[in-house]
DNA sequence: GCAGAATGCTTCAATTTGTTACAAAAAACG
DNA sequence: CGTTTTTTGTAACAAATTGAAGCATTCTGC
């Protein structure tokens, strides 16, 4: 315990990838000069299991390297050698800014299951029920549209966006399908399909998931 | 508009102050070497009111300073001369944290429903309720327009105001949109559209809305 | 009251979105 | 493999939304 903060030290990225998993880490420090592998590798690669925040930490002090880390999903970057009160410092503006938020793994902060509406989804199975828990048959791509909905709850999505989330591809410049699936999903799970009240169209913009969702 | 951030650009720490209460600011960017006020004792200030995430950005590249702006409240701190993508990337990685949060100012309590005349507005879900409940509905553009005249409570905006806040963008010389849209809105939401309560017209400034506005 | 300007509002065309029907593609099955 | 079923996307058309044009109305300052 250093400054109210308890710390584990971890000599590669397999350890690394051990103790986030065993762990409930909080914050990573990352060096970029790690034996084995990049740690630009190793940035990115957390990136996409977690939130957890990440600070950069390096003897490189290029700009380019400092941009790219940031754009990697790092959260600050600072480089060797370094203050450690101004480490503490970032550490400390990095706690505040996510002090509004909510946990920062993602594989633990979505909870398998979800609710809104009178719907229960369950994102491990991918099983979508009704309030007399049964079975909607829900496509491999209506499953990730509505995922996708769910996720970014309350805030608009546009076609783009949704397209790059489900497909992982940017779109071509008139695609409908979204749309379409958008269609498809709405006859599903609203009641009336002509008055959505959970995919709502933003015209110009996209279309927001609007219903509150909770953990189930 | 650059990069999808729309910004405006003030002056001193007046013009700061004006622009924090008449905007929904998301990001500061902060120069220490402010004329007037000192940009330390700015910081500090609006810190004390609000939540919105600072960038510190200075030609003093000396630890100390940048240790103190943190402390202060500043998320991000930026030596001159900076790398344009630099600050970008910086920004996103502000935003990225922010993601996970709520609302960044104090002074708004997140508040998802708000009450005016007899009227409900849902601002997550996007939806309009009379006084005995019933929905009525809006089309997203009237939404948005009711958002930013119920936001900016009491206080006439502009033409282009609206439509920069509603269209995200600035207006043409004679655009009269934005006046059809408040017709549309009044028609709806005012008891006697010809004898408006709720959107005022303020001649040859633009519209207010009048009401007071609660949480609910 | 009058002229000029600002605002209100109707009409209508352009754009955006919703949906149906159908074909292509993919998956499941034998 | 070929067949069947399911899923997905395209084309086409319907519906909703929006803004421009233009005239009516209201307001302001004489």
């Amino acid at each position: 315990m250093q400054h109210g903060y308890r710390m584990t030290t971890v000599s590669d990225g397999t350890e690394m990838r051990k103790a986030l998993r065993d762990w409930n880490i909080d914050l990573l420090i990352l060096d970029i000069m790690l034996p084995g592998e990049d740690g630009f590798a190793l940035c990115r690669d957390v990136r996409r299991t977690s939130k957890v925040p990440i600070i950069m930490l390096t003897a490189v002090g290029e700009d380019t390297d400092r941009i790219l880390g940031l754009e990697l999903g790092a959260d600050d970057y600072l480089t060797k050698p370094f203050n450690p009160r101004e480490l503490l410092a970032r550490i400390r503006a990095i706690f505040r800014r996510a002090e509004n938020g909510t946990t920062s793994d993602m594989t633990e902060s979505s909870a398998e299951k979800v609710k809104f509406g009178s719907w229960v989804l369950n994102l491990g199975s991918r099983e979508l029920r009704d309030a007399d828990d049964v079975v909607v048959h829900l496509s491999t791509g209506e499953f990730s549209l509505l995922r996708a909905l769910v996720k970014h709850n309350k805030r608009p999505l546009s076609r783009d966006q949704l397209v790059d989330i489900v497909r992982g591809q940017s779109s071509i410049p008139f695609d409908r399908s979204i749309d379409i699936q958008i269609s498809r999903l709405r006859r599903k799970i609203e009641k009336d399909a002509k008055n959505p009240k959970l995919i709502k169209t933003v015209r110009g913009i996209g279309y927001q998931f609007c219903a509150d969702v909770v953990p189930a």
